[in-house]
DNA sequence: ATGAGTGCAAAGGCTTTGCATTAGG
DNA sequence: CCTAATGCAAAGCCTTTGCACTCAT
């Protein structure tokens, strides 16, 4: 929640915005002003956000924008959908801004908070997995690690 | 998808389909043909299912039923809502009939099939998100764990 | 018998689309 | 300049709800 989230790259939200503007470019999607905004909110969000979160924090979008922008971030890579408990949709900023994580879903209000694990278990994790969809004839991408249950606020 | 597929827990469909019966009875809810075609039908399935899909299978259900009744078996924990890919809405029978299991989410076409990790690692990865969710003042209830990629039929 | 379950159709809520206007490169 | 992006409002789509009828216990 606070602008000076620091993420495990070690880049800033500020940081991020930069980078994305590259990316962008580099799609030839231009980087405009709601853009900037979205990528900034969730560069300082603690976790995934629901687009009503993200309209509130970003303020006089229209919500037209707001799915518009996020479909084509999503497409050009910089920000992934999330799900979480309830049928919201949700997004975040890219692993290759953030660095790779996984959530705590709160089963009572539904929010989202990022979570690592340790290096060790995300590599016996990621060992045993490829192994396994291997066998089943499936070609993994990456894996998605939630862990349920009630957040502080909630229990 | 076949009638005879086998459940880890050693009960094929029509074993299933008895004890939701006996569940839904301590429920004090009906076990109605509907409610029984549905749980056939997922019993039989080897993942979870959609909406469409689901209704496809039993035929000749209305919508509405359809849903309140997933409504009314996931109340009752007879079935689990599941999430994939797409933002559709996927259901499985819950883990006490079916077993603990995790889901390989093809990227490609969105289907879901279920998969087994060896022990050790599901072990291993229970006792160190126990730790991890502790110290974030989290009460884990349970995890979940996806791979994302493409199914044999997408590559 | 009697309250829950069902089907049909209408209402709801989130998401997408069309179109004229504005602004980024 | 010239195309893409924006805002507003209308249209879509999946899901839920209301209501009269039927069925399970």
């Amino acid at each position: 929640m606070s602008g000076a989230n620091v993420h495990p790259r070690g880049q800033n939200g500020a940081d991020i915005v930069d980078d994305v503007g590259t990316q962008l470019a580099g799609s030839s999607q231009r980087f405009t002003a709601t853009r900037r905004a979205i990528v900034s909110v969730l560069a300082d969000a603690d976790g995934p956000l629901s687009i009503p979160e993200i309209m509130e924090a970003t303020d006089d979008l229209a919500q037209s924008s707001v799915y518009r922008n996020l479909a084509v971030l999503e497409q050009a890579g910089v920000v992934t959908r999330v799900s979480g408990v309830d049928d919201r949709v949700r997004y975040e900023l890219g692993e290759h801004l953030t660095g790779h994580h996984h959530h705590l879903v709160c089963t009572s209000c539904g929010a989202v908070a990022d979570v690592r694990i340790p290096d060790a278990l995300e590599q016996d994790l990621e060992r045993v997995l490829t192994r396994l969809a291997a066998s089943a004839g499936f070609a993994m991408e990456h894996h998605r690690l939630d862990l349920l249950g009630r957040c502080a606020a909630c229990r």
